[in-house]
DNA sequence: TCACATTTAATTGTTCGCAATTGAATGTGC
DNA sequence: GCACATTCAATTGCGAACAATTAAATGTGA
């Protein structure tokens, strides 16, 4: 009856499912670790990266809004990325108070290195694509709702 | 035909679980700061608290092996709960390289007031009780295997 | 006993993440 | 056209997060 309680408790850290989330990114953190480092880069550089990937030139502010992060967090990693001379950082002529991000020949070049990391996680979860596909639209689901609830 | 490429590429953001996580996890921490200022604690702050009040008077290591930190982030952060006379710090006599934590009284009383918390976090969700715990557990058998790739 | 490895926390340095503020550029309402 | 608000990036300050190193205490084998 105890242990029933227990299992119940929703202060019991165990039965947070933020903390699942939580104790989950760092864990993926640990396994991109080892691939990104051959890359050059962290994390979240990484993910700077594939919005580029996908479409180039972009005011910091589209990158932010796809990521979730604001130009505190985003303005010094872009210098580190432009200091690796994998993005080039220019003022809009159009509007002078937004910066464009493009990618360099280098950091265009690196998609084709970087191509073979996702398979390397896919291996690391140790579970179908299926399985992965459904649990992420969930946690999306979910994230947009928390995001909804904080926007209010 | 293009569409149907481009929900497939595991290069897109759109599409990597890891992404999903890592958003879902700064969305939760969005949800419960205003809650937790009022605590006077951060999410990391309030995981420790978590652990302490389910038992007391444990070494360091024990808290970083429930939450997956180190000392370089616990140690600084623990000082930061004794400043806030929410823990004392003492060496254990047993073994002089343990740092014991222990709640003070006010550390323990404050469990009362965190009591709500979690019960916020259900609603800011939008969720049954049972679709969550079936997600956590999900989620923390997807950590538990990244995890043990890590290990080896 | 004594050399040696292991365990544990602390420290240092780098990178995120965000709140709050600043300052320049742009848009608006009158 | 001009005061005013808004937008956008940059900056500052603080708190994680972690790798790598240090130093002290403890355990182990010969």
């Amino acid at each position: 009856m105890a242990r029933k309680l227990s299992t119940l408790d929703p202060q019991r850290l165990d039965n947070q499912i933020c903390f699942a989330v939580y104790s989950a990114a760092h864990a993926f953190n640990r396994v991109y670790k080892p691939l990104l480092d051959r890359l050059g880069l962290t994390y979240p550089q990484y993910l700077v990266m594939l919005v580029l990937w996908e479409r180039d030139d972009v005011p910091v502010k589209d990158i932010g809004e796809k990521l979730f992060l604001d130009s505190g967090t985003l303005t010094p990693l872009l210098k580190r990325l432009e200091a690796a001379h994998l993005v080039k950082r220019t003022r809009s002529s159009e509007d002078e108070r937004q910066v464009l991000i493009a990618l360099t020949p280098q950091g265009h070049a690196l998609k084709e290195k970087a191509r073979s990391v996702p398979q390397s996680i896919l291996a690391a979860s140790e579970c179908s694509v299926s399985e992965l596909v459904a649990m992420k639209d969930e946690i999306v689901a979910l994230r947009d709702r928390l995001n909804a609830v904080i926007g209010e």
